[in-house]
DNA sequence: ACAATATTGAAACATCTGTGCTAAAAAAGA
DNA sequence: TCTTTTTTAGCACAGATGTTTCAATATTGT
């Protein structure tokens, strides 16, 4: 029998190059011989893995949108198994803290962000990423979602606020706060845009 | 003397060719031939008007940008033009109508902005478009500024809200209403966010 | 050592891209 | 009518892209 790399790290392994490219130059430069070329790769090798471009960045999206739901559903998880924190400045806290990881704030987080943002846009006229787009969105969406319950349900909730409206604006907030930070880094600080997102939780407690 | 073609006029014809292919197909399909058959053109007329594809490009984008502007900036001078209402609802209407003609609600808004979302983030790797992604955002952040400014004077505001903050959180509610209806325009419908819109203006003004 | 087969490498093809260059066509003044 | 100059059309080139095809390499079980 021959030589067995593992299939699925070399997988993940090209979705990085991908990554790197998506995120320095731009979808339009992700082309399969530059994702061989980034991954010290053979464009054969690269076609070895993926039969097509299109199962390479389908797998790529998801990738990606994986990546960015798990760091947001680890911290979720830890927030929803303690007890809330009584205090309204505490609990805005801890639900920005897991809302943060949808943001790019530096780090891995960044670049995820980045090339989520290339491979929505692309999905709205790429047909073969459209399945993955909407499987991502449901995903913020269950965060958000999810993250909103805890702060409405700890009756510290001023008025009547509908909880499927006040989860649309969230969802406006953070990828408006997103897609600022993407487009504009020099202008969107992180300190800048993790201020705004608290305020706004802030402003569903108290007025 | 030959004849003489408006070459403005020309311009903006093979513009809006550019805003057809973009809308339609994406960035990634906008190539001078691709314009040039959608414009009733030859390649060879394209170029006589455009020296680049990077000139056609950015003669676009700031075309785009400026109908996007001179669309909210009208409704906007008619605002200031005459005294604000006394009632709450009132003026956030107001206010609100202002500020849609920044989001995709339908006609020729909503290809406009599915194009200005296209050469944002466009502009993001292609650096001849960098100065033209700038002045856009320097005239849509004068535009919710102004319109924050007529919100908050009216001493019906609660707290003491600080504009910036305020304006910082009300581009992030534009920015990611926009964002959604562009690549989700099924899930975010024109009602939704607007009432999501006018919900988040008369949140700064009661509790 | 040998054979089987996953893996790699490379060449070729058709298509599309931007751009440079040249020449035809067309229209308005003389 | 003739001339001038814009406008249009088309060819050609070099480069890039996805895909197909085929041969070479390398590695593991026997």
């Amino acid at each position: 029998m021959p030589k067995i790399v593992d299939a699925f790290d070399r997988r993940e392994l090209v979705a990085q190059a991908v990554f790197q490219l998506i995120g320095e130059r731009g979808m339009a430069h992700a082309s399969l011989r530059n994702v061989a070329a980034q991954a010290n790769l053979a464009l054969g090798s690269v076609r070895h893995y993926f039969d097509n471009q299109a199962e390479l960045m389908d797998f790529a999206f998801r990738t990606n949108s994986e990546r960015v739901h798990v760091r947001a559903l680890d911290r979720l998880e830890e927030l929803e198994s303690k007890p809330l924190p009584a205090q309204p400045e505490l609990l805005v806290e801890k639900c920005a803290g897991v809302l943060e990881a949808l943001l790019p704030l530096g780090g891995e987080s960044s670049r995820d962000a980045v090339v989520r943002m290339e491979f929505m846009l692309a999905a709205r006229t790429l047909v073969h990423l459209g399945q993955a787009a909407l499987d991502d969105y449901r995903a913020t969406g269950a965060v958000v979602g999810r993250v909103l319950m805890q702060l409405l349900a700890s009756d510290l909730v001023i008025g009547s606020r509908k909880p499927v409206d006040e989860a649309e604006r969230l969802i406006a907030v953070l990828d408006g706060l997103s897609l600022r930070m993407v487009l504009q880094p020099a202008w969107a600080t992180p300190e800048q845009s993790s201020a705004t997102l608290r305020r706004h939780l802030a402003s569903l407690l108290g007025p």
